[in-house]
DNA sequence: TCGATGGCTTGTA
DNA sequence: CTACAAGCCATCG
């Protein structure tokens, strides 16, 4: 695949512990166009952008955004501005993340999520007058924020937790950091709201 | 283009 | 409680 120039991809690595967790922003246009979930591995966390956007360096300019991720991935509430994030939608650009505008609207409905509280694949769907269900998980599958698009917040109906890129069980950990109760891997009715 | 494939949901047994 | 089928709809090859 011919790599274009324009977008050429930086990755920044914060390590904490023993837990690496990356960010590629494009040069051109300083937008986080990947953000993966941590890695034990650092190379492994390279490769889940590069995986994405071959032509990149390694370089710390964008280590405070991948250190902000971190924190949130531990459970503190953290403010990220959207507009760092790539959520142009151009179907002629195959390398923008989002490539549809019901993944973005998707994406969006999710970041309003707040933080310690869960919403479900399907109201999610309905908040945007479609009954796309299994669509919508697709979407938090493909999620290319991972954290900052909090799609871990998103859980079945039944309020079960449902599947998640980093497995259940960080799934599952990640909520009770942030104070959602759960029993096995269920969420507990009161601390469920719309 | 069209069938297969999902981080789903509901109903039935 | 579990299991399975049918329905749903955006995406991918």
């Amino acid at each position: 695949m011919p790599v274009n120039p324009k977008n050429k991809v930086i990755v920044s690595i914060y390590r904490d512990g023993d837990l690496y967790f990356s960010v590629g922003v494009v040069e051109s246009t300083g937008k986080v166009v990947k953000i993966s979930l941590p890695k034990t591995d650092k190379t492994k966390a390279i490769a889940d952008i590069t995986n994405y956007y071959p032509d990149f360096e390694l370089r710390d300019e964008y280590k405070d955004i991948a250190k902000d991720i971190s924190r949130i991935y531990k459970g503190k509430k953290v403010d990220f501005d959207l507009g760092m994030l790539e959520l142009d939608v151009d179907k002629s650009n195959r390398d923008l993340p989002v490539k549809s505008t019901f993944q973005k609207d998707v994406l969006l409905e999710t970041y309003n999520i707040p933080y310690g509280e869960v919403e479900t694949y399907k109201s999610l769907a309905e908040k945007l007058i479609s009954r796309a269900y299994r669509a919508v998980g697709t979407v938090m599958a493909k999620n290319p924020f991972p954290l900052v698009v909090p799609c871990h917040r998103v859980v079945k109906s039944d309020l079960t937790i449902g599947q998640y890129g980093g497995g259940r069980k960080m799934k599952g950990e990640l909520l009770k950091k942030e104070g959602v109760h759960l029993k096995g891997d269920k969420i507990i009715k009161k601390n469920y709201r719309t």
